[in-house]
DNA sequence: TCTGGGGTCCTAGGACCC
DNA sequence: TCTGGGGTCCTAGGACCC
């Protein structure tokens, strides 16, 4: 059996720990850039405003009935993500707990009696609430699908389930998947789910009953398969053991549009030098790096699909002469890239660095510059351990720039309270 | 006027090889 | 006039996730 640990509202939750005055009135999140909402707690749903939906369409909504705006504040994200994880590691063992996103953690539960999920679920949520101030909602099953669907369940139905939903035998994960719509499953997204609606396949019960044949020609191949498997209680997903990341990008959209080089190339180094860090955190090597720019040319663009938003993406790439984690010698191309990418008189909207080929630090083979690169690796080690324990970029590089005319708008962001002495919470 | 920022996995098709 | 059959590797792009 499988248990998805989920926060509620996570990034709301974070907020509200810090300033318990909103803890029972509405507040949303905002993206970087303060663009669009990507958190929002129950009682700013209930008011209507939509998730993922642009924040100057919500403003009206939001100034009415005075909710709670906050800018997007990743360290403090961060930082109680960690407590969050730790605590289920502390209680379900360091191996039985794979971290699926910031706010999400699959939970193996193979070590516990079937009389036993509810409980243990349980003493999760509760734990998790006491010790981080963060609530969580647990669903559990046979499949890490299926698990996804009884948290929707405890989710929906806080109140009769206590946010804990336990699927343990046939007939409740029947009950369960006969008033889910097939939209709602985890791996149905928004094309599949209007093939399956034309199809006459409108609730996870009728997909369940679909032969696996048939997924295999019409929903994506072994990605179909393994879901209606999953939905059958057969387990297809198994847990994942961490593995490094095979590709690591820092991309941003800028405050306004920027028309000269000097800012396409301070952006452009400075993500570098973000991505090299998180490189270097799991001790890997990148053989390639890639800069894309994006204009914010209109012409045509609507015409083709109307949920265009910005001009084309222009993007070029170089394969490093060896696999490297250094970002001196990272920006180097990076900013090559930018250059070339760059025309006079275009408007960018947005730029990103991506780094691939990433293969383990220690397997870099030997090169002329072996001395050089060994000092170049401590100098980084220094300035990752400065940087990481300030939670933020103390030491830059020239390149980077201070100025920094391209910055992203984040007018209403709460102090890195857990982060940061001078900003720790003051008690009065 | 104003719409994140990351990631993963899979498939199809081209290039190339014997 | 007749023109194989496998195999691998790579890339671009689709679909999905949070």
């Amino acid at each position: 059996m499988y248990a998805i640990v989920d926060c509620n509202s996570f990034y709301c939750s974070c907020e509200r720990v810090f300033q318990p005055k909103w803890d029972d009135r509405p507040v949303v999140v905002l993206s970087n850039n303060d663009g669009c909402i990507i958190s929002r707690s129950d009682e700013a749903k209930d008011l209507g405003v939509e998730m993922a939906g642009p924040y100057f369409i919500a403003k009206p909504l939001i100034e009415k009935y005075n909710v709670g705006l906050f800018s997007s504040n990743y360290n403090l994200y961060g930082d109680m993500s960690m407590r969050v994880m730790d605590t289920l590691r502390h209680l379900a063992g360091d191996r039985n707990v794979e971290v699926y996103s910031v706010d999400e953690s699959f939970v193996n539960l193979f070590f516990l009696p079937q009389n036993k999920l509810r409980e243990f679920a349980m003493e999760l949520r509760h734990t998790v609430e006491r010790w981080t101030g963060v609530a969580v909602s647990v669903g559990v099953a046979p499949t890490k699908t299926l698990a996804k669907l009884a948290n929707g369940i405890a989710k929906k139905y806080k109140r009769q389930t206590e946010c804990v939903a336990v699927l343990e035998t046939g007939e409740k994960i029947a009950k369960a998947l006969r008033i889910t719509p097939v939209g709602k499953l985890w791996g149905v997204g928004g094309r599949s789910q209007k093939k399956l609606n034309d199809l006459g396949i409108h609730t996870g019960w009728d997909l369940r009953n679909m032969p696996e044949e048939w997924a295999r020609k019409n929903l994506g191949g072994v990605v179909g398969v393994r879901l209606i498997k999953e939905l059958r209680g057969e387990e297809a997903i198994v847990m994942d053991t961490y593995e490094d990341k095979k590709m690591i990008a820092t991309t941003r959209m800028f405050g306004n549009a920027v028309t000269a080089l000097a800012d396409i190339k301070e952006a452009v180094a400075t993500y570098t030098a973000r991505t090299a860090e998180k490189l270097r955190r799991q001790n890997s090597a990148a053989g390639m790096i890639n800069v894309f720019v994006v204009t914010n040319e209109k012409e045509n663009r609507k015409a083709v699909n109307p949920h265009f938003r910005h001009g084309p993406t222009y993007s070029s790439h170089i394969v490093l002469p060896y696999p490297t984690s250094q970002t001196n010698e990272l920006i180097k191309p990076a900013i090559a890239l930018a250059e070339k990418l760059y025309r006079e008189g275009k408007q960018y909207k947005k730029a990103g660095v991506v780094l691939s080929g990433i293969v383990p630090d220690d397997a870099i083979q030997a090169n002329m510059f072996e001395q050089q690169k060994s000092i170049g690796r401590f100098l980084m080690e220094q300035i990752d351990n400065i940087n990481f324990s300030m939670r933020g970029d103390v030491v830059k590089f020239a390149s980077s720039g201070t100025k920094r005319n391209w910055k992203m708008r984040q007018d209403f962001q709460t102090p890195r309270y857990t982060t940061r002495w001078n900003e720790l919470c003051k008690v009065s």
